[in-house]
DNA sequence: ACCGCGATG
């Protein structure tokens, strides 16, 4: 049984688990300063480490009788000396050796530790020394290759890959942005426009993409001793291909590896592993990728564990009845909380975080809660209300991050599923739940998607509870019955099942995977959304009749952009159009992020940035639009920055525009489709009519499904489905009328909604199904 | 007359 006490000689604290004694002095002596008047809510000691209650430590339990051989001083740190403190006083440094333990036994450990805990960037320093984590000599078939030496963690975004990386590299002495061109360093990154692996590296972190990527060169992750999956809680399309990938390697007989297996190591910031841990014991399915033997399915013992983070409790109200108008019932509860709390405690200021659901609603919010404010007495604290939603600006945004001058103010902070994962508002002790998010869901019979307002889940509903108690203890209102609560779903539908999942299957059929439906998935897609895009895969040409992936399909998969996007960069390659340099334009633009023109906020602003923007339009749609403001943009010599300004252009998109463009016109280069292209900054010549048809037939060999035909009622009639679309009113189009339209998305919000739209001729249509 | 949020190769 595993045991704690305190050591009553006075001099270091040890816990005892088993006959081993672990001295917890790092913990004690050296806790950050601010942390020892935090009594709520954090332990000095994490105890509840050491419980076996804390989760399901059974693997620990054995830990304890099984002899463990490391010796007392690999437990010091290894690096800089300057890190030593704060790596000893993560609650994962104690852990280290029962996972060092763990993976010397198992191929898999599935690892819960809530962020601050240290996860990303210890686990791979505790295990680079092991013996298995060694590169290896070893015989695959007739050859000689190397088998392993480098652990790779994987990451959702890019920010997070590399900003881990330098933080892991400082910390094991080998600074990467002090590393000469040629000298050695033990940590390394790779994600897209960005790759820094010195000599020597032991440590990567890569997007999950970018390891998906390397699967095409190297199916067996031979570099790889062992693949952290960071982050897996998130649940993207790439982690759950991964997983999957990953699960066929850890399950089959590891020929193409000279038979070294590849330990996974799975970490999530939620506990809720359970699907995630069957996933990966293998017990239920057989891997079929047609080179395991059925009759010996290989079992995997999975091992578990739990690092406890460090939050202040929040309490959670939910109102006694259902609320029938949730705008009132989400004033009422903020100006109770206003009037009743007080504006700050010993942990700071007292602000309030209210989850809404979109842009309209916290602007209607907005506007009432500041109309209201105006009638409070005066003796009552000021507010000060701050939006916070995608589509703001930089600056708005951050104007929601800053403490708020004067002492006298609360600031309440009106977001939108922003502030759940992806920002931190600091300040906050008071949440406001409206249990609803809006969620865009696939819709594969209707080839749409659509963007409502629907319940989130209890591990949401949790998490925006969490905002609450970062800086202190706090309270979460909810404007729901606990009732509602109980009938919520427990986590989010995964990616997976509410996307398109046409990339997903051309990513399989070109690393191997013929029957794409006996591929290990977490959560597999309905069959009839494999089906479709199947049946989309081969209108494109990338998969035979007998469903095998065609020449264009394994020349899609070289593009990093979605298969219909591929086949239109194709399409422009061919000497018929030879329009390929406009269409990268378009592409680039279009991939870079959200839609580059912002909306226009004020009505005095509007008719002078509708100048500016005038000269951008073009009669042929909004394809056309892009690619004149993508030329314009790079003619433009003198301010970038001021000439976005002038036309309210997204900088930040057009600089991606810009990586983008250059990694496709790269890769277009290397794959021969054509010649070197001049440098920027190039004189500026419209596209002529013909070009355009050009551009536009192209775009047609993706988007030939995604058409309309003006009917006699003036609406928009798809060929297909006959179903009727609007133009978006975002749309240069919009309100207009054409004999045909082609159309780059569709989504359900209000109305059936055509976005990215162009003019066409129906004939064009005809062509581009033809061949 | 519209507008959840992220991201990737």
């Amino acid at each position: 049984m595993a045991k704690k006490r305190k050591n009553e000689s006075g001099g270091a604290n040890v816990i005892r688990i088993g006959n081993k004694t672990i001295s917890l002095e790092g913990y004690l002596t050296k806790k950050p300063k601010k942390d020892e008047s935090k009594n709520e809510g954090q332990l000095t000691l994490p105890t509840t480490d050491f419980r076996p209650e804390a989760g399901d430590l059974s693997s620990v339990k054995e830990t304890v009788t099984s002899v463990d051989n490391t010796p007392p001083t690999s437990r010091k740190p290894t690096g800089d000396p300057q890190y030593f403190q704060a790596r000893q006083a993560l609650p994962l440094w104690s852990r280290q050796d029962d996972i060092r333990r763990i993976l010397r036994q198992n191929d898999v450990l599935v690892l819960v530790g809530e962020t601050g805990s240290g996860k990303s960037t210890q686990v791979p320093q505790f295990i680079i020394g092991e013996k298995w984590c060694q590169k290896k000599k070893v015989k695959v078939g007739q050859e000689e290759v190397n088998v392993g030496g480098v652990v790779a963690i994987t990451q959702p975004r890019r920010v997070a890959a590399t900003t881990l990386a330098h933080r892991v590299s400082r910390e094991a002495g080998t600074p990467l942005n002090r590393l000469g061109p040629h000298s050695k360093g033990l940590v390394g990154y790779s994600v897209r426009f960005d790759h820094r692996v010195p000599p020597g590296t032991k440590i990567k972190y890569v997007t999950e993409g970018m390891l998906l990527q390397e699967l095409l060169r190297d199916p067996h992750l031979r570099q790889y001793s062992a693949i952290i999956v960071d982050e897996i809680h998130e649940r993207s399309v790439d982690v759950d291909l991964l997983s999957g990938f990953l699960k066929q390697i850890i399950l089959s007989d590891k020929a193409g590896r000279g038979g070294i297996p590849l330990k996974v190591i799975i970490m999530s910031a939620t506990a809720n592993v359970g699907s995630i841990k069957h996933f990966f014991s293998g017990a239920d399915s057989a891997v079929s990728d047609g080179t395991a033997n059925p009759e010996a399915t290989p079992m995997t013992s999975v091992e578990f564990l739990q690092i406890e983070g460090r939050q202040f409790p929040v309490e959670i109200i939910h109102t006694p009845k259902p609320v029938p108008d949730i705008q009132e019932a989400l004033m009422k509860t903020l100006f109770k909380i206003h009037t009743e709390e007080s504006l700050s405690d010993k942990h700071g200021k007292k602000d309030i975080l209210a989850f809404l659901t979109g842009q309209e609603e916290i602007e209607a919010a907005q506007k009432l809660i500041e109309e209201y404010a105006t009638t409070l007495p005066p003796k009552v604290p000021k507010i000060k209300v701050f939006p916070l939603y995608g589509q703001l600006s930089m600056e708005a945004q951050h104007e929601a991050f800053q403490p708020i001058k004067g002492s006298s103010t609360r600031k309440i902070v009106l977001a939108t599923n922003i502030a759940e994962t992806s920002v931190t508002v600091p300040g906050v002790r008071f949440v406001v739940d409206c249990g609803k998010a809006k969620v865009k869901q696939y819709r594969a019979r209707l080839g749409m998607e659509s963007l409502l307002a629907k319940p989130i889940s209890k591990s949401s509903a949790i998490q925006r509870a969490g905002r609450a108690g970062r800086e202190g203890p706090g309270k979460c209102f909810r404007l729901y019955t606990e009732e509602t609560y109980e009938t919520l779903q427990k986590t989010d539908l995964p990616e997976i099942l509410r996307t398109d999942i046409l990339s997903a299957i051309l990513t399989m059929k070109a690393r191997g995977i013929n029957d794409v439906l006996a591929f290990p998935l977490m959560d597999p897609p309905e069959f009839e959304a494999v089906e479709k895009a199947l049946l989309h895969l081969h209108i494109l040409g990338a998969i035979a009749d007998d469903g095998s992936i065609t020449e264009v399909g394994r020349k899609m998969v070289m593009f990093p952009v979605t298969p219909p996007y591929a086949r239109v960069l194709l399409a422009a390659a061919d000497p018929k159009y030879d329009c390929l340099l406009e269409v990268i334009e378009i592409i680039s633009c279009i991939t870079a992020g959200d839609d580059i023109f912002l909306q226009i906020q004020s009505e005095e602003t509007r008719d002078n940035i509708e100048e500016f923007r005038k000269e951008l339009r073009r009669r042929e749609g909004d394809l056309l639009t892009y690619l004149t403001t993508m030329q314009l943009y790079t003619a433009e010599n003198a301010d970038r920055v001021q000439w976005c300004k002038e036309r309210r252009i997204n900088t930040r998109n057009m600089k991606q525009a810009l990586n983008i463009r250059k990694q496709l016109r790269e890769l277009c280069v290397k794959q021969g489709m054509m010649e070197q292209p001049p440098q920027d900054p190039q004189p500026f010549y419209p596209a002529s009519p013909e070009q355009a048809a050009n551009i536009l037939k192209c775009f047609l060999r993706g988007f030939a499904i995604k058409t309309a035909l003006l009917a006699p009622d003036s609406s928009y009639v798809t060929p297909q489905g006959k179903h009727v679309v609007a133009i978006h009113p975002a749309s240069v189009l919009h309100g207009q009328k054409k004999e045909a339209i082609m159309f780059l998305e569709h989504v359900y919000t209000q109305k059936n909604y055509a976005k990215k739209v162009s003019a066409i001729e129906s004939l064009w249509i005809v062509e581009a199904m033809g061949g």
